[in-house]
DNA sequence: AGCTCCCATCCTGATATCCGGATGAACAGG
DNA sequence: CCTGTTCATCCGGATATCAGGATGGGAGCT
């Protein structure tokens, strides 16, 4: 740990778990609904059922989503009888998610273009 | 385009195509050997082969993901003679990746341990 | 020209991840 | 106790994504 840090600059940590772990952390935001539910969920505690009207899909698909966001810390579960609140836990979230909407906006044409990783099957262009 | 906003809080864009632009910056930056050819990057202008000698991994799948995060704008290359250099095109990343890196940190124990979505083959856990 | 080096791209698996639908547990009311 | 409601979890099936290896082009060197 340490002070190996002459002019490098640290943006990860040296362990390699530590690596798996921040990009484990990007990809639990990476998905477009789970993104919703993290907003949804900023604006005050939701049911389950209020985030299954609000996305619009399977009730058991959102429970997942819902659970894993749960698991990483983002957002806090409490149960009342049947129903269960969700709602954001670390408000930096927020912040997060504005900053990468600020860069992302600036990269859109060339975001959207981007399928060096994901070509498509119609990939007819050769 | 709206201010429908009352107290609401606006996180992503309207449109489901922001949403899910935002999304897939996200999962830009949710791969351990991108974040790491962009830590790298970060240090100064590299060739593929320093990259590739970096991460320690296939010659091509490191091509691919750099061409990948030039598609997407967080890294420019420059071409010089055979070698081709890469460097980061906007600092703001930086600061994006050490924000999540934090706020990772406190969520680490959780983080490590959610496999919701991702359940390992081995879940003999019921 | 012939050869070697450096890269970018394509192909073929192996996983990871997402989705809808079915199932079962917990809880509130009649 | 029986029933409807609200969730959480499990089960295939469809894609997305990653990795290594092979291939081919362009650039320097002899």
């Amino acid at each position: 740990m340490g002070q190996e840090s002459r002019d490098r600059i640290i943006l990860l940590p040296n362990e390699a778990s530590g690596v798996e772990m921040v990009a484990k952390f990007f990809r639990a935001l990476g998905d477009p609904t789970r993104l919703r539910l993290l907003e949804f969920l900023l604006h005050g505690e939701h049911t389950v059922g209020e985030c299954v009207t609000h996305v619009g899909l399977a009730q058991g698909r959102v429970s997942t989503h819902l659970a894993c966001l749960a698991d990483c810390g983002y957002v806090t579960a409490r149960r009342d009888g049947r129903r269960t609140f969700y709602t954001v836990t670390d408000p930096r979230v927020a912040d997060l998610i504005l900053q990468a909407r600020s860069l992302a906006a600036d990269n859109a044409a060339a975001l959207a273009a981007c399928i060096r990783i994901t070509p498509s099957p119609e990939d007819g262009t050769r």
